[in-house]
DNA sequence: GAGATTGGTACTTCC
DNA sequence: TACCAATCTC
């Protein structure tokens, strides 16, 4: 081992506090610090300081990280250490990735069988909404939505359906509570389990299985768990089952980034950390080595809003580098059009395009600068975006796969027994699932047995008898074939590739494409057992990081990871702080998205664009003239301390490539300074709030425009319209831009 | 009774 | 846009 006066050469590049951090192994331990000092820095080098001390082996170590991406950084980063182990170290991942894989080892002590599937999101809400009909339990009074979300509350709280106690009053409740029972019943049926049921499980192992829970006490010598701030009840639970006797646990946290409350974070974790654990030692690191100070104060600033902090310091040595800008613009598209002319402009000479990144609040948002980069050419990729697996020919591919590997898989089976088009249609659905509830057994089965009897017309019974000699085949297939060129054979012969062929559209070629993609993907798995087992806990494609591209994420995706330039598009009232929070949960929310912003303010080290549209369109840009809302700069512009800001004009002529900029003049629409533009906004809303509906123009109208003034409709294309202004003559333009007046 | 077509609605955030 | 449910058509 290389050895410096100071220690190990792994520790040169660590400051005092961090030293400690790392050095301080043994004992519960607390690291409290803001964005950017060192957290993540301090959790690896512990790791690495574990291994090479000889503390323990490495596959003793317990390392909790928050997502999956956090987990193959720090693999990468601490892989090489232990020689000739790929696997360098085994208990590294999130808490369901690690659950996953415990169940797999003792599914049988929760009456699973090893092989489960893992159910995502969709599968669950089918789950739901198929119980519901069963049930006779009204659909419209019972949101499928709000019951997924109650069971999900329930598991996040460690309830198991025997241990929730309802008021008699509470009828909605009741009900959830009945689908839950059933739900949990029928997922032992498909021998599948949901995202909470991993840890759930475990949980309920590790409570009534004093060996398991020991042996794994006794394996885990020292447990380490990234982003604290973000563990909810069972999570913590969970852990505090499986922490031996040494209490060797370290987290580390920050509860001004704590964003995940919609999932049953607790702050209050942290602070009860030193409660549960007696002699918890503490460890603050306050200095800042990731962003500029003109950063770092305008989040601070940013974050002072918040009560309840617990309030740490936070400095930086670095210089003040460029102020953060604030960008105003017309509307979206101008917004995409901007930011893209400042990447090519202003910083694709000095940095990197893969050290760009644009954050969103919502993932739909990437699609108007994704359209805008496609047409320019600028390359980027999106990363994170559940959107992948969740595509319908994504998921009909993965429920032939899921059938053939388990064929009590009734939602897999449900979803492909007509797609292709077999002529097995409602009414024989519904048939197959009353018999397979009133025998006990799973579709699959029943569709055998149905074979023999009268119960189905001749022709359904045809294409059934086919399919299910085909499944037969695939499973046998599947044991000699690899699991890509089985994919490949029962896409071919189910007739779903030339579904898609004979479609003939541009929609299904799309499909075709992530079918190839899928493909691809699976080739990082050995084989079908192992690519079925882990695929519902991988978000999304893992985005290659070679190439120079700009990154396109959410916040949210955004954790743990910094950039050079950080674009901030969309901070509109409404967007981000975010409607439906404030709805849901009031002030208590909008604290929650302003550590969300704090968060994406804090992702930046050099330069830090922050930025906002006048209009919004909702819903797609098919009917041009439909759903344009005049918004409101958020709150969170405000709160920004403007010592630290440049705030802008409108970055670009903003219709430079706007069909009609030739000869509408729109050229000519003033390029009013950024900020004039933004407290004006204020006043212009509450007048355009009087006539809101832009949609219903009609000829004769009179309207107003900001430049042209005031005018009559003479002609209508689409959104299109041609006024006779008095001042200026005629003139085409975008509906958007006009506000009705009285007629004179 | 199956399949095509239309129409309504959803867009938080993620494992 | 893009999916799902209700409605229409053969
Ligand atoms: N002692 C140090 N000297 C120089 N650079 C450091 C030091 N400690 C950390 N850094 C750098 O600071 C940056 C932030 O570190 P890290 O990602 O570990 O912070 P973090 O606390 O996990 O941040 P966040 O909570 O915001 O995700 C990294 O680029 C890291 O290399």
């Amino acid at each position: 081992m290389n050895m410096s006066a100071t220690g190990p050469n792994y520790l040169n590049t660590l400051n005092n506090q961090q030293k400690e951090a790392v050095l301080h192994t043994d004992g519960p331990l607390l690291i409290l610090a803001g964005a950017g000092s060192g957290k993540t820095k301090v959790l690896t080098t512990r790791v690495t300081h574990l291994i090479q001390s000889k503390k323990c082996f490495s596959n003793q170590i317990l390392c909790v990280t928050f997502t999956n991406k956090a987990a193959n950084e720090m693999r990468e980063r601490v892989q090489g250490l232990v020689v000739g182990n790929t696997n360098s170290v085994p208990w590294l991942g999130t808490f369901h990735s690690i659950s996953n894989k415990i169940l797999r080892k003792h599914a049988e002590a929760v009456g699973l069988k090893p092989s489960f599937t893992i159910l995502d999101t969709l599968d669950q809400l089918k789950l739901i909404k198929n119980i519901l009909a069963a049930e006779n339990i009204d659909i419209k009074k019972n949101p499928p939505k709000l019951i997924a979300h109650l069971i999900d509350h329930w598991k996040n709280k460690a309830l198991t359906p025997s241990e929730i106690k309802t008021s008699p009053s509470d009828y909605s409740k009741i009900n959830a509570l009945k689908i839950y029972r059933i739900y949990q019943e029928r997922l032992k049926m498909m021998n599948c389990v949901d995202f909470g049921d991993l840890i759930l499980h475990c949980v309920t192992i590790f409570k009534n299985f004093k060996e398991i829970r020991e042996s794994f006490k006794r394996n885990f010598k020292y447990i380490l768990v990234d982003e604290f701030q973000d563990t909810n009840f069972i999570q913590n639970l969970w852990l505090n089952y499986i922490t031996g006797d040494t209490k060797n646990i370290c987290v580390v946290g920050d509860d001004d980034q704590s964003i995940y409350s919609w999932r049953g974070a607790e702050v209050k974790n942290i602070l009860d950390f030193e409660k549960n654990f007696s002699n918890t030692k503490t460890i603050k690191l306050e200095q800042n080595y990731r962003s500029t100070k003109n950063i770092l104060n305008t989040a601070s600033s940013l974050i002072s809003n918040n009560d309840d902090r617990l309030g740490k310091k936070i400095w930086s040595d670095f210089s003040d580098g460029e102020k953060v800008w604030i960008n105003s613009y017309s509307d979206g598209r101008d917004e995409a059009s901007g930011t893209s002319d400042i990447i090519e402009k202003e910083l694709a000479k000095q940095f990197s395009l893969n050290n760009i990144s644009i954050l969103v609040r919502a993932s739909f948002q990437t699609r108007e600068f994704e359209e805008r980069f496609i047409r320019i050419g600028l390359p980027y990729r999106v990363i994170g975006g559940v959107k992948f697996y969740e595509r319908a020919e994504i998921k009909d591919a993965l429920c032939y796969l899921r059938l053939i590997h388990q064929k009590n898989d009734d939602l897999a089976f449900e979803r492909i027994v007509n797609t292709p088009k077999r002529s097995i249609g409602d009414t024989t659905l519904k048939k197959i699932h009353e018999f397979s509830r009133n025998s006990n057994q799973n579709l699959f089965d029943t569709s055998v047995s149905l074979l023999d009897g009268d119960e189905l017309k001749p022709k359904t019974k045809e294409s059934l008898k086919l399919l299910i000699k085909n499944l037969n085949q695939w499973t046998k297939l599947s044991e000699k074939l690899d699991h890509v060129e089985l994919l490949e054979r029962v896409l071919d012969e189910s007739g779903y590739t030339k579904m898609l062929i004979d479609e003939k559209s541009p929609e299904a070629e799309a499909r075709l494409e992530n079918l190839k993609e899928l493909r691809s993907s699976m080739k990082n798995y050995s084989n079908l057992i192992e690519f079925l087992e882990n695929i519902s806990l991988q978000t999304a494609i893992d985005e290659e990081w070679d190439g120079e591209k700009i990154n396109l994420m959410t916040i949210h995706a955004a954790k743990g990871l910094e950039f050079e330039c950080i674009f901030l598009p969309g901070w509109e009232e409404g967007m981000f702080p975010h409607q439906k929070s404030i709805e849901e949960k009031g002030d208590v929310a909008v604290q929650e998205e302003r550590r969300l912003a704090y968060v994406a303010i804090t992702r930046a080290k050099q330069r830090l664009f922050i930025s906002f549209a006048n209009n919004r369109k909702f819903f797609g840009n098919k009917n041009d003239n439909n759903d344009w809302m005049p918004s409101m700069p958020s709150r969170f512009i405000d709160e920004l301390d403007k010592k630290y800001l440049k705030i802008n004009e409108i970055a670009e002529d903003p219709h430079q490539d706007f069909e009609f900029s030739q000869d509408t003049g729109f050229s000519t629409i003033p390029k009013s300074p950024g900020w004039d533009r933004y407290t004006k906004t204020k006043e212009k809303t509450k007048t355009i709030n009087f006539t809101n509906n832009l949609t219903d123009f009609k000829i004769g109208q009179s309207v107003h425009h900001e430049t042209f003034g005031n005018g009559k409709i003479i002609h209508i294309d689409g959104n299109k319209l041609l006024i006779n202004f008095k001042d200026s003559g005629e003139k085409k333009v975008i509906d958007k831009y006009l506000r009705k007046i009285e007629n004179e």
